[in-house]
DNA sequence: CTCTATGCAAATCTTTTGCACGAAC
DNA sequence: GTTCGTGCAAAAGATTTGCATAGAG
């Protein structure tokens, strides 16, 4: 869908990468235990369980991109973190990989409102805030939703997965 | 942006307005008191105030669709509405009119993940939960969130706006 | 050798925009 | 008579898909 160039749509993508360092932290350990892939070598034995195979621009994309620091970038931000490697992988093969990844636990996707998808490694730590207004995205500990998931489990049987949203608001600077 | 033909956000898409009714009902005072425009005529009043003017297509959007329930709707289920009555108003114009009602706060726009954005009655009183199984969406009382809501303001001076995004988890009956 | 992954190009869908014209105040 | 709103067509961005081929096991 043509999120076109809309002003403040700009402005939000660009913003994926601003996370607020401030709050980065993962002092919480986390609801869900996932993160059963802690190496490169885990991640690509997962894939080959699954008949899947060990390529070149799998491991870019999990070496380069992904497993570099736990940034929140989008497929675009990572095409071209692969492709200043090896420039002719192609963005579609960016995005089957990351779709397999996300199948697989081992990367988050969250679609952070309107803008294009942000991709993170898996680390079931976090939530995210991002501002309507500047569009910053700053990460907080996952245990300030443990409230709400625990009433919402209750209530209406529903499991919240931390990673896949993100709260809307106004952020500190905005108000 | 192509939010191509995929799978599951076809379906997710459907599922925007597959509200489950048990929960949509509203037990709590919504914390932002919003809602200021009650009635068909307040808006376009509103509008006027701001130097805006009172059209066949905004009434037709306001009488038909909008106003009509509280479902959530896509601006394409909004210019099929609305086309109904008067087949040559284009979707852009929907477009224009959601943003300018999403400015005056007489509409709420939310993005439930990945899938086109979904628009309803600013009411000011529930959250969303999107299930990323199956799609379906569940209203909820917003007095859910007034915790994570206070700590969130405290903590990192977030002001969270509740209708501009969606949990996303399992639901009851996906799980 | 078989089956998966990739590159490339093209399609898809959602949303935005430019422009000329018609309508509201 | 201005200024704003609209229709139409086209652009744009994000993501997906079909197909032929290269590459992994």
């Amino acid at each position: 869908m043509g999120r076109g160039l809309g002003g403040d749509r700009s402005l939000r993508v660009t913003a994926v990468s601003q996370i607020s360092p401030a709050h980065v932290k993962h002092d919480e350990p986390g609801v869900v235990p996932l993160a059963q892939f802690r190496t490169i070598e885990d991640v690509l034995a997962g894939l080959r369980e699954r008949g899947g195979r060990s390529t070149p621009a799998r491991r870019l994309l999990l070496l380069t991109a992904l497993f570099r620091d736990r940034a929140h970038r989008t497929a675009e931000d990572l095409a071209d973190e692969v492709q200043g490697q090896a420039p002719d992988v192609n963005i579609s093969t960016i995005y089957r990989n990351l779709d397999e990844l996300v199948r697989l636990g081992v990367v988050d996707r969250a679609y952070l409102g309107g803008g294009p998808a942000a991709y993170h490694l898996a680390s079931a730590t976090h939530g995210h805030l991002v501002c309507e207004q500047c569009g910053s995205t700053t990460e907080v500990p996952a245990g300030l939703f443990g409230d709400l998931a625990a009433a919402l489990a209750s209530g209406y049987g529903f499991a919240v997965d931390l990673h896949r949203f993100a709260v809307t608001g106004r952020c500190a600077s905005c108000q």
